[in-house]
DNA sequence: TATCTTATGATATAACGTATCATTTATAAC
DNA sequence: GTTATAAATGATACGTTATATCATAAGATA
């Protein structure tokens, strides 16, 4: 918890260094992301944030904060399976690996590795090589964990 | 659209040899599917079949067909643009390279490249590392084609 | 033919997400 | 400080994608 609250408050110098404004709102629903510790969908985090907090907030809102949190790299849209997470680097400052991220299809447990920059690298070759380009650097898996198998 | 009727007999045959029946409307969807050459959302596939044919079709029956052909690797499935695509390959018989598919985000243009297995191979390994199981061997990219760009 | 399985139809509903306009809150200009 | 402007949030409606369930129809088997 403590250790969330250091989070929150490299998050606030993030935003500060970039311009935007991390708001109440904003904050309180990056905070029950990395409090929950996992993926959630929109709707889950809505609810868990009125649960949570006194303040109420409405799912549509949830869905405009996380395009923020979104945009300023505080979180991660995981789209095969409509869900969201909170990046695990928001405190480093160097630079890092392209987040890869394995979602189990059956218990949602979400796990982050880093795929060599030589192996992305190849792969986006291939896809400059047929006229498109990545958008975004993640890879998204279809995946199920060892427990669930 | 002749080669469309090879394709198909080559998919009857198929499901033949699997003990799978590829009955009148299954055959209509992949049908019509391949004619279109496109990925099409189940209910754009559904509109699509209604208005090419006598008979009509509910969405939910497509989305029902439409798993039935991916089970039989006649058919795949885009989830980052929730839509379906003929398989490129229904009429070859010796064994592929995973088919990995970029999808412009702006236009839906689709095309299929093949990463090498030496390139999948690692990435299995760092998912296994990590105590999961790759359940399709399909990697799945948020890309926008050149001409969109 | 009778029975059993498989496929399809019909309907309801859930989950996810976008669009729009109104309202509130914060920032900037004067 | 007050007013004007921009940014954030709320409220509402609706669109899209998908699943669940039960009923019906068609095909396979005995």
């Amino acid at each position: 918890m403590n250790e969330i609250k250091t989070v929150l408050e490299h998050a606030e110098q993030h935003c500060k260094a970039s311009g935007a404004r991390l708001t109440p709102k904003r904050r309180g629903v990056l905070k029950e992301l990395l409090k929950s510790g996992k993926a959630l969908s929109a709707y889950e985090l809505a609810d868990l944030f009125n649960k949570e907090s006194k303040e109420s907030i409405p799912t549509m809102s949830v869905y405009r904060i996380l395009d923020f949190l979104e945009d300023e790299n505080l979180v991660h849209k995981l789209n095969l399976a409509n869900k969201y997470i909170a990046c695990a680097h928001i405190s480093c400052d160097h630079s890092h690996a392209i987040p890869q991220f394995l979602i189990c299809r059956q218990c949602t447990k979400c796990v982050e590795i880093n795929i060599d920059k030589a192996t992305i690298g190849e792969i986006q070759k291939k896809v400059e090589n047929a006229d498109f380009q990545l958008t975004k650097p993640q890879l998204e898996m279809h995946c199920i964990c060892n427990d669930c198998k």
